[in-house]
DNA sequence: AACAATTATGGGACCGATATCATCGAAAAG
DNA sequence: CTTTTCGATGATATCGGTCCCATAATTGTT
């Protein structure tokens, strides 16, 4: 029987709350036994299981996920980077993460970069001292040294909302180049000349290079139009938000009076855009088109209801979700996949009809 | 000089990143030393720093929480358990305490609850077993045996978003029962008479405590002044969003149409009700007045701009984080603190003046 | 100068689980 | 009836840090 079990005491280090050794005890079985009670049910005999079910009760035993994060080298945590949770896209793909997860017994560790790449270097390190068993980055810009972070985690990587040409690992994602492209081809198929965009990149220093990608796109589909980049105005900084929106259509329309459309970066500052010509005077989409990208709940609530891009993030976060669940199962197909969620305009009457 | 710790080669299951013992032999000191250097650098000698800073510098050496955690029994965990994370204020609150946490090192474990009892009873299971050294909790209705799991934790508990008469620990949170009163109370000054609600609560089964607790509030101040609480209607479960209020109010004017004011227990059910009014031909607030809770951005923009109940949720994940880092800093205070954060009515357009 | 106090560092046990291998009894095979 | 196989359980080392106490070196005290 499980004699130095039974009388082995808690150590002068101990935290008082009951452990797998007061538990076998209890139940007079060994701890491993309890453990594979636990973990592993089908190895112990029902008997027994029901023992160490009681003595779980009866001590108000809760595992010790440290510890045996410790011994098994396997956390169960997840790192999630994000620019922000205040971005109702980046929290659905929180939000369908955890779902995916949620009965694997996996747990989210979700850092905020802030839309800061210095900031994101920090965090990471910080996370990365968690040990988890993957990482979900999104975007794909990072810091050299963050890189080589990455590089060294020796965990499956999976980068997401992005679609590098140099991924460090798993990519699931869209096309930000392709979302600004796709909204000046919408522009100028309703027969716009005079377009213009609004984002958030200030000349020189790049924030959200995702968002940056799209004002890029944007500008070659112009150009490859034959049609002038003059009205695509950089302004403010990330998180771009309604005020941002507001302030950067008053901007534009001084700069391009003669403007006919724009493309906002995100849905919010389309809304920002839309009410801030509705105070001008300024009738959309009779005088001003407007396109956005986000496919936010709010472009559905405005008045006129706004054009916009979408892409499934929910879907997103459910891929990943999936793919991460496959990578830590059974075999860990090591092979870097890429996944296009593709995007879809989502044609409301905030452009007006060709 | 320490002799064992340069002998000593990594065991057999070791993962075979660095540990603290590799950057000891190679810095030529104990692993104490190295600890030290990196916990508390003061303890160590500048020289003694460097010679480990270069150590870990050479190997990439990034330190194992979880072997930390182990040891010195303090994860750097706070466990948060919210509702859900789509939604903006709860998401402000996360990122607010993020925010207050971040210096300090240490990471939210967040949880979601989507307002079900049983499944806040599961997560907080999980989430124990990560041994935080706080628990938030949105709410202050738990299960019995998730208030005997909250007791038996032995770390500090707040509970958040919520005035509760008998609370576990901390409090820092307002009185949605004062809520629903303030509402009814604005709407009765204004002259009205015949007053309705909408709120998610479905006879019988109460998900969202607190959404309930706001709409009891409500119809205690209308008995209160003597008027009848008929029009307040319980319809769907939350989370309630924008279709939730449009059916509620389509259902509600139906029932009864003579109604002249409604209040909703939250602003995405109160936009959604405005967006039906809309399309119904009810204009707000000439044939109809709405005021919601939450003071969501969107309110800003709908038209006209919805006039709401604002408690300020940043504000309450700031002071949540303040005084988790008190508790858990110096000494730990242990008197169970009780913060009223308090609300205000947002005086907007969407009910008529008196 | 002798002794106490302080500072810098090291040695080893320990945190609470699980990996791994050993053991033991019962059932299956020969 | 022995030998092999298998299923259930146990003993022990180990994961990678930190706590606690010991020790050596330095500084301060009278």
């Amino acid at each position: 029987m499980a004699e130095a079990d039974r009388v082995k005491k808690a150590g002068p280090r101990s935290t008082g709350r009951p452990t797998i050794r007061d538990v076998s005890q209890l139940a007079g079985v060994s701890r491993m036994t309890v453990s594979r009670a636990i973990s592993d049910p089908e190895l112990v005999l029902p008997a027994t299981r029901e023992k160490v079910a009681k003595a779980i009760a009866a001590l108000g035993y809760v595992p010790d996920r440290t510890a045996g994060s410790l011994s098994s080298r396997k956390t169960g945590f997840i790192a999630l980077m994000l620019p922000t949770l205040t971005n109702a896209n980046f929290a659905a793909v929180a939000h369908g993460l955890t779902e995916a997860l949620r009965d694997a017994n996996f747990h989210l560790l979700i850092a905020y970069t802030e839309y800061d790449m210095v900031e994101e270097e920090r965090q990471l390190r910080n996370l990365l001292a968690r040990r988890p068993e993957a990482i979900v980055m999104t975007g794909a810009t990072h810091s050299p040294a963050a890189s080589k972070l990455l590089l060294a985690a020796d965990v499956p990587i999976i980068e997401i909302a992005d679609l590098p040409s140099r991924p460090i690992g798993h990519v699931i994602g869209f096309s930000n180049h392709e979302v600004g492209r796709t909204a000046a081809r919408y522009l100028i198929d309703k027969g716009h000349t005079r377009i213009g965009a609004i984002g958030g990149t200030v000349e020189g220093e790049v924030r959200d290079h995702r968002g940056e990608e799209r004002m890029r796109g944007f500008e070659d589909e112009l150009r490859l139009a034959g049609l002038s980049a003059d009205a695509v105005l950089r302004y403010g900084e990330a998180p771009l938000s309604y005020d941002h929106g507001a302030a950067a259509i008053a901007r534009l329309l001084k700069k391009s009076p003669d403007c006919q459309a724009v493309f906002a970066v995100s849905d919010l500052s389309a809304v920002g855009a839309m009410m801030q010509c509705q105070r001008m005077g300024v009738s959309i989409p009779d005088q001003l088109s407007l396109i956005g990208f986000g496919d936010f709940e709010i472009g559905r609530i405005v008045d006129p209801p706004l054009t916009t891009i979408h892409v499934d993030f929910n879907e997103l976060g459910r891929r990943t979700g999936a793919t991460l669940l496959a990578l830590l199962g059974e075999d860990g197909d090591a092979r870097p996949g890429r996944v296009d969620v593709g995007l879809s305009v989502v044609e409301r009457e905030s452009v007006s009809k060709a």
